[in-house]
DNA sequence: TGACAGGGGGTGT
DNA sequence: ACACCCCCTGTC
């Protein structure tokens, strides 16, 4: 039995691998800004091969001929063919709704889809993603991304050899403020802490706010600690798919004062703007010019 | 090679 | 406005 060094790990059996229905043909560059532009902190490339985590899901993603392929450990496999397209959002036609955004009066939209073909939103855990997000203040993905790696590691589980899940908001309950500082979270650790006491007090508070029409729900988030608007946007448009959020960040802000003139506008302002001018998809324009921003910087 | 600033995908006061 | 916390990155 030959064995590679980059084996996730010797008792790591995977499936074969299996074609999944994108409708378009993605692009390396379109696959890797979905999966690792700052929707999720969850996923690792080795030279062409993706692996993600959600829950108790492992997966291994890689583009063959424009498709979309996946494989993951045998143990998990019925898991992951369950869970997958949903995590994916691949029942959601994409290229319709990118469609319907307002590119046809707006050059620069119109550039950004054309630079990401088949760019999507990630339909993630509720509860994981307010994890990830909490994380998010401040910081850039790499960060982020060591943040939740041990927050996964220390009070997390294993569920294949050398991957762990992230822990429940039950459990992180469990955890001192300290020893989540310990996951180098910084002055997040408190806000991750007072939140997991937050939601132990509350049963289906989570749930009941997934369910929730957008405004209402996050108006719900912004109740927990260390979330605020742009958080909450987040947490609702990659956790629970309300394409109407548009949170504003820095990249954002950056791309719509350059873009289209808003220079020294406040953030409200701009997510004002965003919504009116995007539409009721507006999160999934913000996608486009986040990608296209982070591609090109100041340029 | 190792130190040292500088700044970072916000929030709360 | 500014503190919060401290790791990453670029630079010398």
């Amino acid at each position: 039995m030959s064995r590679s060094p980059r084996n996730q790990g010797d008792s790591t059996r995977f499936s074969d691998w299996q074609s999944l229905p994108t409708r378009v043909a993605l692009t390396p560059a379109t696959l890797a800004e979905t999966l690792d532009g700052g929707q999720s902190f969850r996923w690792q490339q080795r030279e062409d091969l993706w692996s993600g985590t959600w829950t108790e899901s492992l997966v291994e993603l890689r583009l063959h001929g424009g498709l979309l392929e996946w494989r993951a450990p045998i143990s998990l496999q019925k898991n992951v063919a369950t869970s997958l397209p949903r995590y994916l959002a691949l029942e959601t036609d994409w290229p319709a709704l990118t469609d319907s955004l307002p590119w046809r009066s707006d050059a620069h939209l119109a550039q950004c889809i054309a630079a990401f073909p088949g760019l999507s939103l990630l339909r993630q855990p509720f509860g994981e993603t307010l994890l990830g997000f909490l994380c998010s203040a401040t910081k850039q993905i790499v960060q982020i991304k060591q943040m939740v790696a041990l927050l996964a590691k220390n009070h997390g589980a294993p569920i294949s050899p050398d991957t762990f899940r992230l822990p429940t908001w039950a459990e992180i309950a469990e955890v001192t403020e300290k020893d989540l500082r310990a996951c180098l979270l910084g002055f997040r650790a408190r806000y991750i802490h007072q939140t997991a006491l937050f939601l132990a007090q509350r049963p289906g508070w989570l749930e009941e706010t997934e369910q929730m029409p957008y405004l209402a729900a996050k108006a719900r988030l912004m109740e927990l600690p260390g979330v605020g608007e742009k958080v909450a946007d987040c947490v609702l448009l990659f956790g629970a798919g309300k394409l109407e959020a548009f949170p504003v960040d820095t990249w954002v802000l950056k791309s719509l004062a350059r873009r289209y003139g808003l220079n020294d506008w406040k953030p409200a302002q701009v997510a004002h703007f965003g919504r009116t001018h995007f539409g009721p998809l507006a999160g999934l324009a913000q996608q486009y010019l986040f990608a296209w921003e982070r591609r090109h910087g100041g340029r």
